[in-house]
DNA sequence: GTAACAGTTAGATAGTTGTACAACTATATA
DNA sequence: TATATAGTTGTACAACTATCTAACTGTTAC
């Protein structure tokens, strides 16, 4: 769906932004980078909230492409991409860093 | 792992998340950290919004800790809190840190 | 003083979003 | 086939938020 390179795109960045700011959500996200893989149906025992809900909640984070999933029979199985979480940073830190201006003062 | 610094509290974690999510607050920022220093001024001249919604977006980042803020005469400065980004950084690969799993597999 | 500029705050509005319920699709099993 | 379970989607609603205008506070200059 993404590219994962060093930076991200715009479009990805600011997805993955809005979807780590609902605690909830994170939480969710938080929960699954856990294990190294997680059923929705445990998501759906341990969160109280509907399975629309966290079902909604997992349409997001795949957008912005902070888990995968796999479907397995009935059930689906959702993974955390931690390498995609790991470009959200470097962009973060990228983008906000003191472009121009000297790590230590230059004389 | 070395000196990532000090890992956030939840509610400052929930509040930068929540001020990087808008994309306008985030461009806020990223222009604020491209110089050692920012006049609000120069904000309102260059972002098409009103000064009302300046302020307010602000207001946003000063509560996450995002900028630090100094008057000088009437005029407001604003400067990036880089340590507060770096430490933002640190928490979220931490909190989304593969507990448990090895690295790399161990022997 | 008063006028002008810089910024904040209050109130209103339009748009977004987290949530639940109900209806739907998909898969498994009897 | 029928029934049960897993998950998605449509719809609705309440809460939130980005934005504006207008009124306000604070500072500088005349």
């Amino acid at each position: 769906m993404y590219s994962t390179g060093p930076l991200l795109s715009q479009r990805q960045f600011e997805a993955i932004a809005k979807a780590l700011a609902d605690p909830r959500r994170f939480h969710l996200l938080e929960t699954i980078s856990g294990s190294e893989d997680y059923p929705c149906s445990r998501l759906c025992e341990e969160f109280p909230v509907s399975k629309a809900t966290i079902s909604h909640h997992l349409k997001e984070l795949l957008r912005a492409g902070l888990v995968e999933a796999e479907r397995d029979g009935q059930y689906m199985h959702y993974r955390a991409r931690r390498d995609v979480l790991a470009a959200y940073s470097a962009t973060l830190q990228e983008r906000l860093a003191a472009k121009g201006l000297p790590v230590l003062p230059v004389e």
